[in-house]
DNA sequence: GTCTATAAAGCGATAGAC
DNA sequence: GTCTATCGCTTTATAGAC
């Protein structure tokens, strides 16, 4: 079942899912040594900086997954429409249909974002800015572009609540239709 | 500054506020011994059961107001608009204009839900479908007054973790404007 | 690099005096 | 009802052998 741990970058992963479970405060040393199956003498030569230093690198795992596979198809398609396309695609998958959460979502909720604040503020700055521009580049004006793209943004990690909320990843399926639609929509008013 | 604690009811408040903004794993029972200025025995004497007896009382607490300020107006109405009015002035009050986060909301997201999950399942249930009956009532047909209705409640979670993640309140009440504007619209398809 | 042992502090919760 | 003292446990983190 656990795959094997063999350096650093096989513990992120791992890291990350025991974040999204129980948040940054309740994510114990006990559950990431023996899921990870790395001793404390092991975690602390990785991470000197222990739980902190562990969290900021699986932000910065989530960041670099999403300039990969969100934020490049959106500035680099030809067609803005695909480059959208292929991002409700990746969300999708990223939170497995609705069944996971946003872990920086999550952070962003309670006092942990003061902790990483910056990562926190930049991610979501990030994808609400690379899918306005692909907006606007799909034809919208610059207001409405940017309005979409927080609506959008907004609209995912609400459906996220949701979902989790009613036990229910249809829930999250359903609403991302809705709001891939709403990108196709030409603006009317 | 602090308000006296005189009885249980009182205490409320400041448990919620708490809550908030370390979740449920991170809110410690010195830091509400501090705030609420119960000690311990006393703390234990309104609430037997600790920290999760705590929370549930909390959690009343918020569907008791959802319901007085929120549901009922949406319900009872002549208009069904003036109600969901009504909504988006109450969301916007009880949320400090994006200032507060939703408790229920990011018990939603880790694995406090399943602690809570009855009361976190019917609080998102029962607002997503008192707001699509007063949709359903203003024109709407079914299947659109429950995606329009899943749309805002999602919608206003989404903004409040923008919101936070920004440290910018504006962006949900721009957020809540939108929303706001988009159940006056008939629906066109 | 990985382990075990351990430190020091904080945790939720309880007991019992008043 | 409220307090202090304390229990037993877990927490993060470190030290030092291998």
């Amino acid at each position: 079942m656990a795959r094997k741990i063999v350096e650093r970058g096989d513990a992120i992963p791992v890291l990350a899912e025991i974040f999204r479970e129980h948040g940054f405060a309740g994510a114990s040393l006990s559950e990431i040594t023996e899921r990870t199956g790395l001793g404390k003498g092991s975690l602390y030569h990785y991470f000197p900086d222990g739980k902190e230093e562990m969290a900021k690198a699986v932000l910065d795992d989530v960041a670099g997954w999403f300039e990969t596979n969100v934020f490049v198809p959106l500035r680099e398609s030809e067609d803005p429409d695909a480059g959208i396309d292929h991002m409700f695609k990746a969300v999708i998958r990223f939170f497995h249909s609705g069944r996971r959460i946003c872990l920086v979502g999550t952070f962003a909720l309670d006092d942990t974002r003061d902790r990483f604040a910056s990562e926190v503020q930049s991610y979501f700055a990030a994808w609400t800015r690379v899918l306005a521009a692909a907006l606007k580049r799909s034809g919208l004006n610059t207001k409405a572009a940017r309005e979409t793209a927080e609506d959008v943004v907004a609209g995912i990690q609400g459906a996220l609540v949701l979902a989790r909320s009613q036990d229910d990843p249809g829930v999250f399926t359903r609403a991302i239709k809705r709001l891939h639609q709403r990108t196709k929509v030409t603006h009317r008013d």
